[in-house]
RNA sequence: GGCCCCGUCGUCCAGAGGCCUAGGACGCUGGGUUUUCAACCCAGAAACGCCGGUUCGAAUCCGGUCGGGGCUGCCA
């Protein structure tokens, strides 16, 4: 059994590809099969080296392998496309001696035999049958010599030996045309898959039209490779019993094409963000640490200094809990860069009070006091001022947070305040109390 | 236009004739928890496109219709 996914590099690896690749690779790992990844690239207007470095770099992100193809070897060359011309087109003049096609301007046409009817088996639509009147010949080898994809497709399935093809349900419509082709060549016959198309969010064929696309687009958004898989894993297919946590293992273990939905799904990057919320709250600690940082300093766009290394470590365990994506750290913890300290001066205006001053004034004086700065003496500190001045939690916890972060919406305060170290901290509610005391 | 595919909550999926007054998840709304935001917990609104037929019985089978999509290229 032998399966493979055939990209052109004609762009970025496309979310509906990656898709579609994971499928063929699920059912691939799921009975022992084959995967093959090779490169369609017949088409040398819009190919490129680097399109095809970030589909092979892509696919390996999202956790994929092969056994056999582009970077790994086989016994078919580099299974590229473009290495393979002369053997296309030694197909192309055979079909043409055979009788099978005919030159036409200087381009070869495949003739489409009429009133025949073709008939082939779908792993998710079941029995297909096409009339081949409905066919028109169509271009094998183009008039400067170069094959198109019905050709150099059809050629290679055959000679690398595929059982199994599955690919995007738009190209149902060709498959009438590759079996001709095959029979032509006198080769078996293999099985057929088609998938589902992926959608984007207006009912049309995922596309540049629905903004960035890719794989990488996401990834540079900050979602997880597992969160991705496990995500495209639910476009279409389910392993049933309600279950939509699960990583690769679990996701081989169930998967058949039978069970493949044969409607096209629309991708839903809301449920992908929480899927990926998901996945970084159970992510082990020590992991996301590394990532975290690695991401800051990424987003940051320089190294972090040793004192900033030290307040993430504190705050992290707490910002894993509340970000999305790995790109929400940035927000969380930015009050704890050394970059300059803003105040939102309109949410300021909304905890701003005399007694909110009062309450900063005073923690200010017991914090210079304080000579173990640890959480637990910044509580009993911070809410013995509330006793003593007679204020609400509220009041003075959220002015507090905002003349120390910069902002509403932070960590949770204790910690972002013990993270953030007493002369930082001290320094921050002086300057605070000044700048908008007046 | 022609050929083909598809049709369960807004979205993803469960459902393979009675277990369905249709289940789960995201999102949404309301509530709880709470020092903010999240997270978490609870509750709620929300769908079998329509019409016929088969059957004792249909979301499930058949036909039609409507709707959506794909292909119709010397793109893939």
């Amino acid at each position: 059994m032998k399966l493979r996914i055939a990209p052109s590099p004609t762009g970025s690896l496309h979310i509906g590809n990656a898709r579609t690749a994971l499928f063929n690779w699920l059912y691939a790992k799921a009975n022992g099969g084959t995967f093959v990844v090779r490169i369609d690239d017949t088409d040398m207007e819009r190919s490129t080296e680097e399109h095809q470095k970030n589909i092979l770099e892509n696919l390996q992100w999202l956790g994929l392998d092969w056994d056999e193809g582009v970077d790994v070897g086989g016994e078919h060359g580099d299974y590229r496309q473009s290495s393979r011309f002369e053997r296309y087109r030694e197909v192309a003049h055979q079909l043409v001696e055979k009788s099978f096609a005919y030159e036409d301007d200087g381009a070869i046409r495949f003739k489409v035999p009429k009133d025949q009817t073709i008939n082939f088996k779908d792993f998710v639509r079941g029995d297909m049958s096409f009339d081949t009147s409905d066919v028109e010949d169509f271009v094998i080898l183009r008039s400067d010599n170069s094959p198109t994809y019905h050709l150099a497709s059809t050629v290679d399935d055959v000679d690398y030996g595929i059982t199994i093809i599955a690919r995007g349900e738009d190209i149902l419509s060709s498959t009438p045309k590759h079996i001709l082709i095959m029979e032509a060549l006198g080769a078996d016959l293999p099985n057929f898959c088609h998938l589902p198309l992926l959608f984007g969010p207006d009912g049309k064929k995922l596309s540049k039209r629905h903004g960035d696309t890719s794989v990488k687009a996401f990834r540079d958004k900050g979602i997880l490779n597992d969160a991705m898989f496990n995500y495209l894993c639910l476009l279409g297919w389910s392993p049933g019993d309600d279950v939509e946590l699960f990583d690769r293992e679990f996701a081989i273990s169930k998967f058949d094409f039978n069970k493949v939905l044969p409607n096209s799904a629309i991708f839903d990057e809301k449920k992908l963000l929480w899927l990926n919320g998901q996945y970084i709250r159970s992510t082990a600690y020590d992991k996301f640490l590394k990532d975290a940082l690695i991401k800051v300093e990424e987003n940051l766009n320089r190294a972090l200094f040793p004192e900033e290394n030290e307040r993430l470590n504190k705050i992290l365990p707490s910002v894993q809990e509340r970000v999305e994506t790995m790109n929400d750290l940035q927000a969380q913890v930015l009050f704890l860069l050394d970059e300059p300290f803003l105040i939102n001066q309109e949410e300021w205006d909304t905890v701003n009070s005399e007694e909110a001053q009062k309450y900063l004034n005073n923690i200010r004086k017991k914090f210079i006091d304080l000579e173990d700065f640890n959480l637990e003496n910044i509580e009993l500190l911070m809410r013995t001022a509330l006793e003593e001045l007679e204020i609400k939690t509220k009041v003075g916890f959220q002015s507090t947070r905002v003349a120390i972060t910069g902002t509403k919406i932070s960590p949770p305060l204790f910690e972002s305040i013990f993270a953030l170290g007493k002369e930082t901290c001290i320094a921050r509610l002086t300057e605070s109390i000044e700048k908008l005391t007046n």
